[in-house]
DNA sequence: TTATAAATGACCGACCATCAGTCATTAAAA
DNA sequence: TTTTAATGACTGATGGTCGGTCATTTATAA
Protein backbone atom coordinates (compact mmCIF):
# COMPACT_ATOMS: atom_id res chain seq x y z
CA UNK A 1 0.00 0.00 0.00
CA UNK A 2 0.96 3.94 -0.10
CA UNK A 3 0.15 7.19 1.31
CA UNK A 4 -3.35 7.82 1.48
CA UNK A 5 -4.73 11.38 1.67
CA UNK A 6 -8.29 12.83 2.22
CA UNK A 7 -9.22 13.51 -1.17
CA UNK A 8 -12.54 15.64 -0.07
CA UNK A 9 -10.31 17.77 2.07
CA UNK A 10 -7.33 18.29 -0.47
CA UNK A 11 -10.22 18.75 -2.83
CA UNK A 12 -11.18 21.32 -0.43
CA UNK A 13 -7.66 22.75 0.02
CA UNK A 14 -6.93 23.36 -3.93
CA UNK A 15 -10.19 24.94 -4.13
CA UNK A 16 -9.61 27.80 -1.56
CA UNK A 17 -6.31 28.28 -2.32
CA UNK A 18 -7.50 29.29 -5.56
CA UNK A 19 -10.39 31.47 -4.70
CA UNK A 20 -8.62 34.72 -4.45
CA UNK A 21 -7.91 34.64 -7.82
CA UNK A 22 -11.26 33.49 -9.13
CA UNK A 23 -12.77 36.38 -7.45
CA UNK A 24 -10.11 38.93 -9.14
CA UNK A 25 -9.95 37.15 -12.51
CA UNK A 26 -13.09 34.95 -13.04
CA UNK A 27 -12.87 32.08 -14.30
CA UNK A 28 -12.42 33.07 -18.06
CA UNK A 29 -9.45 34.65 -17.25
CA UNK A 30 -7.72 31.78 -15.85
CA UNK A 31 -5.89 29.51 -17.01
CA UNK A 32 -5.54 25.44 -15.32
CA UNK A 33 -1.94 26.21 -15.07
CA UNK A 34 -2.68 29.52 -13.35
CA UNK A 35 -4.89 27.96 -11.14
CA UNK A 36 -2.62 24.73 -10.40
CA UNK A 37 0.75 26.97 -10.21
CA UNK A 38 -1.80 28.96 -7.07
CA UNK A 39 -2.61 25.96 -5.53
CA UNK A 40 1.39 24.88 -5.71
CA UNK A 41 0.47 21.42 -7.46
CA UNK A 42 1.18 19.75 -10.91
CA UNK A 43 -1.85 20.56 -13.26
CA UNK A 44 -2.75 16.69 -13.85
CA UNK A 45 -2.99 16.77 -10.19
CA UNK A 46 -5.86 18.94 -11.30
CA UNK A 47 -7.95 16.99 -12.86
CA UNK A 48 -7.81 13.92 -10.25
CA UNK A 49 -9.44 16.15 -7.55
CA UNK A 50 -12.11 17.69 -10.52
CA UNK A 51 -14.00 17.06 -13.51
CA UNK A 52 -13.12 20.28 -15.10
CA UNK A 53 -12.84 24.15 -14.59
CA UNK A 54 -16.20 24.92 -13.58
CA UNK A 55 -16.12 22.42 -11.10
CA UNK A 56 -13.75 23.87 -9.29
CA UNK A 57 -15.76 27.15 -9.02
CA UNK A 58 -18.61 25.36 -8.04
CA UNK A 59 -16.55 23.53 -5.24
CA UNK A 60 -15.62 27.32 -4.01
CA UNK A 61 -19.31 28.61 -4.17
CA UNK A 62 -20.36 24.93 -2.61
CA UNK A 63 -18.23 25.37 0.57
CA UNK A 64 -18.10 29.00 0.86
CA UNK A 65 -21.94 29.21 1.01
CA UNK A 66 -22.17 26.05 3.28
CA UNK A 67 -20.02 28.06 5.74
CA UNK A 68 -22.45 31.23 5.26
CA UNK A 69 -25.20 29.22 5.86
CA UNK A 70 -24.53 28.16 9.46
CA UNK A 71 -23.32 31.88 9.83
CA UNK A 72 -26.95 32.83 8.60
CA UNK A 73 -28.67 30.49 11.02
CA UNK A 74 -27.31 31.99 13.92
CA UNK A 75 -28.33 35.35 12.83
CA UNK A 76 -31.67 34.53 12.35
CA UNK A 77 -31.91 32.94 15.08
CA UNK A 78 -30.35 36.28 17.58
CA UNK A 79 -32.77 38.84 15.42
CA UNK A 80 -36.40 39.32 16.82
CA UNK A 81 -38.14 41.66 14.33
CA UNK A 82 -40.03 39.47 11.64
CA UNK A 83 -38.98 42.28 8.83
CA UNK A 84 -35.53 42.18 10.18
CA UNK A 85 -35.94 38.50 9.63
CA UNK A 86 -36.62 38.72 6.05
CA UNK A 87 -34.54 41.40 5.19
CA UNK A 88 -31.27 39.13 6.76
CA UNK A 89 -32.56 36.80 3.43
CA UNK A 90 -31.73 39.14 1.09
CA UNK A 91 -28.55 40.52 2.87
CA UNK A 92 -26.49 38.04 1.18
CA UNK A 93 -27.04 40.55 -2.71
CA UNK A 94 -25.57 43.26 -0.47
CA UNK A 95 -23.85 42.94 2.49
CA UNK A 96 -20.18 43.85 2.40
CA UNK A 97 -19.10 40.47 4.36
CA UNK A 98 -20.32 38.74 0.79
CA UNK A 99 -18.69 40.77 -1.15
CA UNK A 100 -16.52 37.75 -2.36
CA UNK A 101 -18.87 35.47 -2.41
CA UNK A 102 -20.83 37.32 -4.54
CA UNK A 103 -18.90 37.47 -6.63
CA UNK A 104 -18.09 33.83 -7.27
CA UNK A 105 -21.46 33.00 -6.78
CA UNK A 106 -22.10 35.77 -10.10
CA UNK A 107 -19.58 33.23 -11.94
CA UNK A 108 -21.40 30.47 -10.87
CA UNK A 109 -24.64 31.34 -11.79
CA UNK A 110 -22.78 32.20 -15.38
CA UNK A 111 -22.02 29.00 -15.20
CA UNK A 112 -25.09 27.04 -14.40
CA UNK A 113 -26.97 29.24 -17.57
CA UNK A 114 -24.72 28.09 -20.18
CA UNK A 115 -23.83 24.55 -19.07
CA UNK A 116 -26.44 23.33 -16.82
CA UNK A 117 -25.55 19.98 -14.73
CA UNK A 118 -26.92 18.01 -12.67
CA UNK A 119 -25.01 18.44 -9.85
CA UNK A 120 -25.13 22.25 -9.74
CA UNK A 121 -28.54 21.97 -10.18
CA UNK A 122 -29.28 19.95 -7.62
CA UNK A 123 -27.11 21.74 -5.08
CA UNK A 124 -28.92 25.47 -5.86
CA UNK A 125 -32.05 23.25 -6.04
CA UNK A 126 -30.98 22.51 -1.96
CA UNK A 127 -30.20 25.37 -0.82
CA UNK A 128 -32.98 27.45 -2.13
CA UNK A 129 -35.51 24.56 -0.40
CA UNK A 130 -32.99 25.37 2.92
CA UNK A 131 -33.70 29.07 2.94
CA UNK A 132 -37.15 28.43 1.69
CA UNK A 133 -37.90 26.41 4.15
CA UNK A 134 -36.56 28.95 6.95
CA UNK A 135 -38.31 31.74 4.87
CA UNK A 136 -41.80 30.20 5.27
CA UNK A 137 -41.50 29.67 8.74
CA UNK A 138 -40.57 33.17 9.71
CA UNK A 139 -43.99 34.57 7.90
CA UNK A 140 -46.01 31.33 9.33
CA UNK A 141 -44.46 32.33 12.78
CA UNK A 142 -45.74 36.14 12.02
CA UNK A 143 -49.10 35.15 11.04
CA UNK A 144 -49.83 32.61 14.06
CA UNK A 145 -48.63 35.33 16.25
CA UNK A 146 -51.02 37.86 14.51
CA UNK A 147 -48.49 40.32 13.35
CA UNK A 148 -48.99 40.09 9.84
CA UNK A 149 -52.43 38.87 7.88
CA UNK A 150 -52.63 35.61 6.71
CA UNK A 151 -52.55 36.57 3.13
CA UNK A 152 -48.82 37.44 3.57
CA UNK A 153 -48.43 33.37 3.12
CA UNK A 154 -48.88 33.92 -0.57
CA UNK A 155 -45.66 36.18 -0.84
CA UNK A 156 -43.47 33.97 0.25
CA UNK A 157 -41.82 32.88 -3.04
CA UNK A 158 -42.06 35.68 -4.29
CA UNK A 159 -40.59 37.79 -2.11
CA UNK A 160 -38.15 35.53 -1.98
CA UNK A 161 -37.13 35.63 -5.70
CA UNK A 162 -37.29 38.65 -6.00
CA UNK A 163 -34.21 39.63 -4.27
CA UNK A 164 -32.28 37.16 -6.70
CA UNK A 165 -33.79 39.21 -9.45
CA UNK A 166 -32.40 42.66 -8.20
CA UNK A 167 -28.54 40.93 -8.08
CA UNK A 168 -29.02 40.17 -11.53
CA UNK A 169 -30.48 43.12 -12.90
CA UNK A 170 -27.70 45.14 -10.48
CA UNK A 171 -24.96 42.83 -12.29
CA UNK A 172 -26.63 42.94 -16.09
CA UNK A 173 -27.75 46.95 -16.06
CA UNK A 174 -27.15 50.37 -14.46
CA UNK A 175 -30.59 50.52 -13.77
CA UNK A 176 -30.21 49.13 -9.88
CA UNK A 177 -27.43 50.99 -8.02
CA UNK A 178 -28.04 50.48 -4.76
CA UNK A 179 -29.89 46.92 -3.99
CA UNK A 180 -29.98 47.31 -0.31
CA UNK A 181 -32.41 50.28 -0.53
CA UNK A 182 -34.20 48.59 -3.05
CA UNK A 183 -34.79 45.59 -1.17
CA UNK A 184 -35.17 47.58 2.31
CA UNK A 185 -38.20 49.73 0.44
CA UNK A 186 -40.23 46.82 -1.34
CA UNK A 187 -40.19 44.68 1.77
CA UNK A 188 -40.88 47.91 3.93
CA UNK A 189 -43.86 48.70 1.38
CA UNK A 190 -45.25 45.53 1.47
CA UNK A 191 -45.09 45.30 5.29
CA UNK A 192 -47.49 48.15 5.97
CA UNK A 193 -49.72 46.54 3.77
CA UNK A 194 -49.78 43.21 5.34
CA UNK A 195 -49.63 43.95 9.21
CA UNK A 196 -52.38 43.85 10.83
CA UNK A 197 -53.93 47.40 11.83
CA UNK A 198 -54.55 47.67 15.31
CA UNK B 1 -14.82 52.08 -54.74
CA UNK B 2 -15.99 48.71 -55.24
CA UNK B 3 -19.01 46.95 -53.50
CA UNK B 4 -20.63 48.52 -50.61
CA UNK B 5 -22.73 46.31 -48.89
CA UNK B 6 -24.98 47.62 -46.42
CA UNK B 7 -22.99 46.01 -43.18
CA UNK B 8 -25.70 46.48 -40.78
CA UNK B 9 -27.83 44.76 -42.87
CA UNK B 10 -25.31 41.90 -43.56
CA UNK B 11 -24.36 41.97 -39.84
CA UNK B 12 -28.26 41.31 -39.10
CA UNK B 13 -28.96 38.67 -41.96
CA UNK B 14 -25.09 36.50 -40.30
CA UNK B 15 -26.59 36.67 -36.56
CA UNK B 16 -30.51 35.88 -38.06
CA UNK B 17 -29.27 32.75 -40.32
CA UNK B 18 -27.36 31.24 -36.98
CA UNK B 19 -29.95 31.62 -34.22
CA UNK B 20 -31.25 27.95 -34.32
CA UNK B 21 -28.18 26.90 -33.84
CA UNK B 22 -27.38 29.06 -31.19
CA UNK B 23 -30.53 28.03 -29.32
CA UNK B 24 -29.99 23.97 -30.00
CA UNK B 25 -26.22 24.13 -28.81
CA UNK B 26 -25.60 27.06 -26.57
CA UNK B 27 -22.76 29.02 -27.41
CA UNK B 28 -20.20 26.90 -25.55
CA UNK B 29 -21.21 24.16 -27.88
CA UNK B 30 -20.49 26.24 -31.25
CA UNK B 31 -17.61 26.73 -32.64
CA UNK B 32 -16.67 29.45 -34.99
CA UNK B 33 -16.15 27.66 -37.66
CA UNK B 34 -19.28 25.74 -37.56
CA UNK B 35 -21.18 29.09 -37.03
CA UNK B 36 -19.57 30.73 -40.22
CA UNK B 37 -20.61 27.33 -42.60
CA UNK B 38 -24.03 28.04 -41.23
CA UNK B 39 -24.03 31.30 -42.39
CA UNK B 40 -22.67 30.55 -45.77
CA UNK B 41 -19.58 32.64 -45.23
CA UNK B 42 -15.80 32.25 -44.23
CA UNK B 43 -14.22 32.24 -40.91
CA UNK B 44 -12.12 35.48 -41.46
CA UNK B 45 -15.86 37.51 -42.24
CA UNK B 46 -17.37 36.77 -39.27
CA UNK B 47 -15.06 38.54 -37.27
CA UNK B 48 -15.10 41.53 -40.02
CA UNK B 49 -19.18 41.89 -38.62
CA UNK B 50 -18.30 40.76 -35.27
CA UNK B 51 -15.49 41.60 -32.40
CA UNK B 52 -15.95 38.09 -30.79
CA UNK B 53 -18.36 34.97 -30.48
CA UNK B 54 -20.20 36.87 -27.31
CA UNK B 55 -21.03 39.14 -29.60
CA UNK B 56 -22.94 36.88 -32.21
CA UNK B 57 -24.81 36.40 -29.30
CA UNK B 58 -25.32 39.64 -28.42
CA UNK B 59 -27.02 40.88 -32.00
CA UNK B 60 -29.39 38.06 -32.01
CA UNK B 61 -30.50 39.14 -28.94
CA UNK B 62 -30.60 42.62 -29.75
CA UNK B 63 -32.42 41.89 -33.10
CA UNK B 64 -34.92 39.75 -31.25
CA UNK B 65 -35.80 41.69 -28.64
CA UNK B 66 -36.06 44.73 -30.25
CA UNK B 67 -38.99 43.13 -32.41
CA UNK B 68 -40.15 41.40 -29.28
CA UNK B 69 -40.44 45.69 -27.59
CA UNK B 70 -42.84 46.05 -30.81
CA UNK B 71 -45.21 43.10 -30.15
CA UNK B 72 -45.32 43.94 -26.67
CA UNK B 73 -46.16 47.14 -27.15
CA UNK B 74 -49.38 46.55 -29.47
CA UNK B 75 -50.19 43.78 -27.31
CA UNK B 76 -50.00 46.12 -23.84
CA UNK B 77 -52.26 48.89 -25.43
CA UNK B 78 -55.12 46.10 -27.04
CA UNK B 79 -55.01 44.99 -23.05
CA UNK B 80 -57.78 46.60 -20.95
CA UNK B 81 -57.37 45.41 -17.30
CA UNK B 82 -54.19 47.00 -15.26
CA UNK B 83 -53.80 43.21 -13.94
CA UNK B 84 -53.24 41.69 -17.14
CA UNK B 85 -50.82 44.36 -18.53
CA UNK B 86 -49.17 43.59 -15.41
CA UNK B 87 -49.32 39.52 -16.41
CA UNK B 88 -48.10 40.35 -19.48
CA UNK B 89 -44.91 42.30 -18.98
CA UNK B 90 -43.57 38.51 -16.96
CA UNK B 91 -45.06 36.69 -19.86
CA UNK B 92 -41.67 36.81 -21.48
CA UNK B 93 -40.25 34.23 -19.26
CA UNK B 94 -42.95 32.02 -19.57
CA UNK B 95 -44.51 31.86 -23.23
CA UNK B 96 -44.32 29.33 -25.81
CA UNK B 97 -44.29 32.44 -28.27
CA UNK B 98 -40.76 33.58 -26.79
CA UNK B 99 -39.27 30.12 -25.71
CA UNK B 100 -36.39 30.78 -28.44
CA UNK B 101 -35.42 33.85 -27.07
CA UNK B 102 -35.76 33.05 -23.66
CA UNK B 103 -33.06 30.08 -24.23
CA UNK B 104 -31.01 32.58 -26.11
CA UNK B 105 -31.40 36.05 -23.50
CA UNK B 106 -30.12 32.80 -21.30
CA UNK B 107 -26.90 32.88 -23.34
CA UNK B 108 -26.63 36.34 -23.18
CA UNK B 109 -27.57 36.79 -19.20
CA UNK B 110 -24.18 33.97 -19.10
CA UNK B 111 -22.42 36.10 -20.56
CA UNK B 112 -23.14 39.15 -19.15
CA UNK B 113 -22.35 37.67 -15.90
CA UNK B 114 -18.94 36.15 -16.80
CA UNK B 115 -17.61 38.82 -19.22
CA UNK B 116 -18.77 42.00 -18.34
CA UNK B 117 -19.52 44.48 -21.66
CA UNK B 118 -19.99 48.10 -21.43
CA UNK B 119 -22.04 47.75 -24.81
CA UNK B 120 -24.29 44.64 -23.52
CA UNK B 121 -25.17 46.49 -20.22
CA UNK B 122 -25.99 49.61 -21.88
CA UNK B 123 -28.52 47.47 -24.15
CA UNK B 124 -29.77 45.55 -21.07
CA UNK B 125 -30.18 49.50 -19.41
CA UNK B 126 -31.94 50.75 -22.38
CA UNK B 127 -34.18 47.89 -22.13
CA UNK B 128 -34.99 47.66 -18.81
CA UNK B 129 -35.68 51.28 -18.45
CA UNK B 130 -37.87 51.24 -21.60
CA UNK B 131 -40.39 48.43 -20.27
CA UNK B 132 -40.19 49.94 -16.54
CA UNK B 133 -41.23 53.33 -17.61
CA UNK B 134 -44.22 51.49 -19.79
CA UNK B 135 -44.75 49.25 -16.38
CA UNK B 136 -44.71 52.45 -14.22
CA UNK B 137 -47.09 54.42 -16.58
CA UNK B 138 -49.37 51.43 -16.48
CA UNK B 139 -49.45 51.43 -12.82
CA UNK B 140 -49.49 55.16 -12.50
CA UNK B 141 -52.58 55.51 -14.48
CA UNK B 142 -54.34 52.71 -12.22
CA UNK B 143 -53.64 54.55 -9.35
CA UNK B 144 -54.68 58.00 -10.68
CA UNK B 145 -58.51 56.09 -11.87
CA UNK B 146 -59.10 54.72 -8.21
CA UNK B 147 -58.44 51.59 -9.40
CA UNK B 148 -55.84 50.83 -6.87
CA UNK B 149 -53.91 52.79 -3.63
CA UNK B 150 -51.27 55.33 -4.18
CA UNK B 151 -49.03 53.20 -2.14
CA UNK B 152 -49.05 50.77 -5.01
CA UNK B 153 -46.32 52.69 -6.74
CA UNK B 154 -43.62 51.50 -4.48
CA UNK B 155 -44.32 48.16 -6.18
CA UNK B 156 -42.97 48.86 -9.18
CA UNK B 157 -39.27 48.51 -9.46
CA UNK B 158 -39.85 44.96 -6.90
CA UNK B 159 -42.71 43.61 -9.17
CA UNK B 160 -40.80 44.76 -11.96
CA UNK B 161 -38.15 42.29 -11.18
CA UNK B 162 -39.36 39.76 -9.28
CA UNK B 163 -40.01 37.98 -13.17
CA UNK B 164 -36.32 37.46 -13.75
CA UNK B 165 -35.65 36.31 -10.39
CA UNK B 166 -38.53 33.51 -11.12
CA UNK B 167 -36.86 32.79 -14.79
CA UNK B 168 -33.38 32.75 -13.13
CA UNK B 169 -34.12 30.13 -10.16
CA UNK B 170 -36.36 28.13 -12.31
CA UNK B 171 -32.91 27.72 -14.86
CA UNK B 172 -30.15 27.33 -11.98
CA UNK B 173 -32.72 24.72 -9.47
CA UNK B 174 -35.33 22.32 -9.90
CA UNK B 175 -37.15 23.99 -7.03
CA UNK B 176 -39.28 26.36 -9.61
CA UNK B 177 -41.48 24.19 -12.35
CA UNK B 178 -44.49 26.37 -13.62
CA UNK B 179 -42.75 30.01 -14.25
CA UNK B 180 -46.27 30.81 -14.93
CA UNK B 181 -47.98 29.95 -12.36
CA UNK B 182 -45.73 31.64 -9.54
CA UNK B 183 -45.95 35.12 -11.02
CA UNK B 184 -49.70 34.96 -12.11
CA UNK B 185 -50.12 34.16 -8.14
CA UNK B 186 -47.41 36.75 -6.56
CA UNK B 187 -49.22 38.89 -9.15
CA UNK B 188 -52.88 37.76 -7.91
CA UNK B 189 -51.85 38.25 -4.28
CA UNK B 190 -50.70 41.94 -4.22
CA UNK B 191 -53.65 43.18 -6.48
CA UNK B 192 -55.85 41.90 -4.10
CA UNK B 193 -54.08 43.96 -1.49
CA UNK B 194 -54.05 47.04 -3.53
CA UNK B 195 -57.06 47.22 -4.86
CA UNK B 196 -59.40 50.00 -3.81
CA UNK B 197 -62.47 48.55 -1.68
CA UNK B 198 -65.79 49.56 -2.99
C1' DT C 1 15.51 -6.93 13.30
C1' DT C 2 16.84 -5.47 8.92
C1' DA C 3 17.21 -5.56 3.89
C1' DT C 4 14.89 -6.07 -0.27
C1' DA C 5 11.16 -6.55 -3.35
C1' DA C 6 6.55 -5.78 -4.67
C1' DA C 7 2.52 -3.10 -4.75
C1' DT C 8 -0.07 0.98 -5.02
C1' DG C 9 -1.73 5.49 -4.86
C1' DA C 10 -0.28 10.41 -5.51
C1' DC C 11 1.50 13.41 -8.54
C1' DC C 12 3.18 15.41 -12.63
C1' DG C 13 4.14 17.86 -17.06
C1' DA C 14 4.88 16.77 -21.92
C1' DC C 15 1.75 16.08 -25.24
C1' DC C 16 -2.57 16.32 -28.07
C1' DA C 17 -6.57 18.10 -30.07
C1' DT C 18 -9.25 21.97 -30.48
C1' DC C 19 -10.46 26.45 -31.39
C1' DA C 20 -10.69 31.70 -31.28
C1' DG C 21 -8.90 35.02 -33.67
C1' DT C 22 -5.37 37.00 -37.42
C1' DC C 23 -3.51 38.13 -41.77
C1' DA C 24 -1.70 37.54 -46.36
C1' DT C 25 -3.90 36.77 -50.42
C1' DT C 26 -7.45 36.59 -53.84
C1' DA C 27 -11.65 38.22 -56.11
C1' DA C 28 -14.49 41.52 -57.83
C1' DA C 29 -16.27 45.80 -58.80
C1' DA C 30 -15.63 50.60 -60.21
C1' DT D 1 -5.44 50.59 -60.88
C1' DT D 2 -7.65 51.31 -56.67
C1' DT D 3 -10.68 50.00 -53.18
C1' DT D 4 -13.53 46.98 -50.70
C1' DA D 5 -15.00 42.36 -49.44
C1' DA D 6 -14.12 37.77 -48.53
C1' DT D 7 -11.45 33.97 -47.24
C1' DG D 8 -9.16 29.92 -45.22
C1' DA D 9 -4.54 28.55 -43.92
C1' DC D 10 -2.14 29.61 -40.03
C1' DT D 11 -0.90 30.70 -35.11
C1' DG D 12 -0.85 30.85 -30.30
C1' DA D 13 -3.20 29.55 -26.41
C1' DT D 14 -5.51 26.39 -23.62
C1' DG D 15 -8.40 22.54 -21.67
C1' DG D 16 -7.84 18.12 -20.77
C1' DT D 17 -5.21 13.28 -21.11
C1' DC D 18 -1.95 9.81 -20.27
C1' DG D 19 2.25 7.32 -19.55
C1' DG D 20 5.46 7.36 -16.36
C1' DT D 21 7.91 8.61 -11.88
C1' DC D 22 8.13 8.93 -7.00
C1' DA D 23 7.15 7.98 -2.19
C1' DT D 24 5.36 5.14 1.09
C1' DT D 25 3.74 0.95 2.90
C1' DT D 26 3.51 -4.01 3.27
C1' DA D 27 5.36 -8.68 2.62
C1' DT D 28 8.97 -11.67 2.76
C1' DA D 29 12.99 -13.78 4.03
C1' DA D 30 17.65 -13.72 5.67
Amino acid sequence: MAIIVDKVQKKRDIALSCRDIFFENGIRNLTISQIAKTAGIGKGTIYDYFRNKDDIVFEIVNIMIQERNKTLETLISGTKSTKDKIKLFGSFFYSDEDAQLRGLYKEFISIALSSPDEEMIKFQTECFNLYYLWFEKTIEHAINSGEIIAESKQFCKGLFVFAEGMFISSLATNAIVNVKDEIDSFVDALFKLVEVKK
